[in-house]
DNA sequence: GATGAATGAGTCTTCATTCAT
DNA sequence: CATGAATGAAGACTCATTCAT
């Protein structure tokens, strides 16, 4: 349950090279994350991931250290996905003058929809992300890479004349924190705010934000 | 582990008239509160909730049906006091037109310091947020109420002209959401953003947000 | 639940004089006798039948040794009941020649119906029978008296004629617990033999064995 | 302690295919029938067992449910023995006209000495008969072959004109029931009554009963 | 490489009984 | 006398992990 402080030389697990180890690790993963998107984690046994995964219990243990091992690898892979649209859409290049609040909103629409896959693991992500300083390490340093492309749009928006902030690095923060949690309480949690309307809502606020008017 | 259905007529609790009987109750709170915040909710055994307490783990049971009524009942507490004090600060009459900005500065600053306090109860209670279904109901009844309170004081502002939103449910929803967000993770989480930064980033945010420049 | 071996000293109980403890005591036999049927033993908490009976858990302990001793009063006094009934019906001017087949069939439709009231507790009675030895050396008491009735009554029929058994005590035994158990089987447990078509073959059986024909 | 409501999709029990599970699996179930043979069902831990079985507690619920179904299967194989017994030495060529006295005699005496054979797992037979409406039902599907056997028997009987019972099935019943409870009263109960004398009485009654005199 | 049998520490929870007030 | 708060031993059951085959 706890993350378990990583004590004593851990267990060699194997690094496959082989296709059909690979494709092994690959099937465990993905058994995995089906149990944990479906039942949660700690309700998942790892006697269910290798019958999942229709493998031995004790295979699982050639290819992971144990369970928490097998999680991390998940969500770090579910984080960096997310993260990586996100990035996308914050080229420089994708933000012309014109339609300022525009690409605001179709950024923030984005991360909402990105909620609505595998929301399970996402809810697993939250669960475990004040629980374990590991994997909140890890998590953090994806975001950092959203926050990174945050604060260079920004440098780049202030260097065009177009916004008026200061302190980039926190205003990249506060901006990703907020919307980053506002479509996870409404898409996740369920609420009785309207999706549609929390996307526009948002939007004006960071667009007013960012953008004199 | 899981949250539990609740099944069954339950057995019964104890509901303490006697003086002793309530010190009893007292004393099971705190302890578990302080189980809890050092070690986490899993973490803590029963039987450290009695030891700590003083009491035999018999008695735990007579007063809570399970280790997780008596998490509910804490994080319950833990919420309502944050809530009371956020939504003390939304009384309208503390919203004077000259000092809009300062006047939202002052309530980020203070829900950012009401993470401070037992810190280690606030992380669980994120921790659960998802995973506990009746938890997250409990919770966000009381978040209504601050919700609540933002969409009057919204409305009294915008009576008086000074803001302008039109669709006042969603923005209290959306500043709430954001503000408890920004200020657990950097407060319950850790990170290298400054605490005291966010708050003028946060403020400035939700300033531009609301009011005309 | 094991019959406890009686050490030590057991503690007084109140043998209440006056009306008032009597009263309770009652309340107290009259609760547990409730719960037990329609509960079960095992499942009986002493606190459930405190509660039933408006007093504290205490006072139960003032008036009997343990749950264990409730049981054995409640059961002794079901026994004992069943009993006198059967007793009654096997006084020997009750059986006339004319009628001797009619006699039986009457005497074994007493029993099947004396079975009817508090199934319950006559379920328990064969639960705890070959558990607790004290117990069943109780109840063995009881059914030596009606053994002894059966054996007075056939002696009578033999001197007058009647019947044409050697062994009467053996006899008796056999007679009885047959009986006992036939209409336990079917009334305690369901069955899909219709109680009247057993009654009217077992007093068949018991005729047949005692009357020559 | 209470036969608990079979709910939910259970836990998947080992199905042993190879020859050292088997043997465990039988292990378990020897150590078990020791055990409740010799201090009883709730007195016996599920720990007890597995320390006499010279396994981990852990292996006891790779095989079996719970407790419970350890019991339910060796009852279950402890009543068809029985029940084996009986019905071979129920078979109509056994039953020569010349000596019916003799053969009902010889099968009453087989079944006074099945009560031999386990008497403490007997005494946990009658002890759940009325406890556990599942085990009772199991129970009662193997006794009905027992009684299907006497009915066939008596049917051939009556085709042979040996005796004059109309109502087959319920005094195959009444004939069951009755020398099932004379011999466990006697055998599993200890009892002042001769068992010998017991048999011969036992044994006129059923033939007083089938063969007119 | 894989298998799946075995492990056993660890948890929650119950409840008969006692005893301070 | 009664109360009901407190006790704490005891037990069933789980499951991540290991290791003999």
């Amino acid at each position: 349950m706890s993350p378990a402080p990583r004590a004593a030389p851990r267990r060699e697990v194997r690094v496959p090279q082989q296709a059909r180890s690979r494709r092994t690790r690959e099937r465990i993963l993905e058994a995995a994350a089906a149990c944990f998107e479906e039942q949660g984690y700690d309700e998942t046994t790892t006697a269910a991931i290798a019958r999942r995964a229709g493998i031995a219990v004790g295979s699982v243990y050639d290819y992971f250290h144990d369970k928490r091992d097998i999680l991390l690898e998940i969500l770090h892979d579910t984080v960096e996905v997310v993260a990586d649209l996100v990035v996308q859409g914050l080229a420089p290049e994708c933000w012309q003058r014109a339609d300022a609040r525009a690409s605001v909103r179709n950024l923030v629409h984005q991360v909402f929809h990105a909620r609505k896959v595998q929301p399970g693991l996402q809810r697993i992500m939250w669960e475990r992300f004040f629980k374990d300083p590991e994997f909140r390490a890890a998590t953090e340093a994806i975001e950092d890479r959203v926050r990174g492309a945050i604060e260079t749009l920004l440098r780049e928006l202030r260097a065009r004349g177009q916004i008026r902030i200061d302190d980039l690095a926190t205003a990249a923060f506060v901006i990703q924190v907020s919307v980053e949690w506002i479509s996870s309480r409404l898409v996740l949690g369920g609420s009785r705010v309207e999706v549609d309307a929390a996307v526009e809502t948002a939007s004006d606020m960071l667009s007013r934000f960012l953008f004199p008017t």
